[in-house]
DNA sequence: TATTGTTATACTCTATAACTATA
DNA sequence: TATAGTTATAGAGTATAACAATA
């Protein structure tokens, strides 16, 4: 009886984007309607590694320079995003997330957890048990090398 | 030793995005360059729903009516999709996958599912045990009452 | 001369409004 | 009169090209 890579593949490629739309939807419901997804995607960039360069937002976005600062410009003008000249190298730019901009990012994680707590509540302490065990056995092979997980990562 | 509901939930919202990125960049890499999201989600709904009018596919990739018969005849332009008039009702329009429409989304399917495959082949029998019961438990949990599942299900 | 970012312009995608055809 | 879909027009979003400022 033994499992096949190719059949936990399968297994993962049925399951896990069927939770995936949860947390989608959950996240979106909570990311106000005048937040585009490229602009959310930003904006957990700019929480994980504040700072940043706009090069740096447009390589994790997929955009394109100019794209990418025309977005950024709505997110200043949104008070959601401080866009400041650096120090060091007056051509970059260093890009933070205002408090505000914070906060919407804390609230809809704290909104798809809970929602996603309410969902698993029927589960039994085994089931628990079982899951807690093949997240940590699954975190480890999908996870990038280069790059720390954190609380806003990717949800979009 | 319980597992709260709320460390469940925040173990599933650290871990399934990381392996939802891996899927989409894999079905992404053999999705071709010319396709687009939200037409590559209508190929998934139509394989899924083969006959289904055109309003089916608008609700199921979230665009309006109009869009979404635009968004079509590119795949119609293409050969990947077959729309022809209802016998039943005249207004409405049967869509179906062309042979080479559904070639497109098995391989996109096959290649990642060979690409995560590889990824796991280090997993101990053990860990693949585990794996395969946290799926069981979390599939009725999030799967919706309405839809079935399939193999070109969601992976955008 | 190379790099970071912005401005100018064009194109694609999507939406709202108006319309055609069928029920 | 209501429904399924298309056509017409307009507004976002994104890309390429050209530019400004700094290293």
């Amino acid at each position: 009886m033994d499992i096949s890579s190719e059949y936990l593949a399968h297994e993962i490629l049925d399951v896990v984007p069927i939770i995936m739309r949860t947390i989608r939807r959950e996240m979106r419901s909570h990311r106000g309607p005048d937040l585009s997804v490229p602009q959310y995607r930003a904006m957990n960039f700019i929480r994980n590694h504040p700072g940043a360069s706009l090069s740096g937002v447009a390589d994790h976005v997929g955009l394109t320079l100019p794209s990418t600062s025309k977005l950024v410009d709505g997110l200043v003008g949104r008070g959601l995003v401080i866009r400041q000249e650096s120090e060091l190298d007056r051509r970059r730019v260093d890009l933070k997330l205002t408090q505000q901009g914070d906060s919407i990012l804390v609230a809809a994680y704290q909104h798809t957890q809970a929602c996603l707590a309410r969902m698993l509540t029927g589960l039994s302490p085994g089931d628990r048990e079982e899951v807690i065990a093949a997240m940590g056995v699954l975190r480890p092979v999908f996870s990038p090398v280069t790059e720390e997980a954190a609380p806003g990562e990717e949800h979009e």
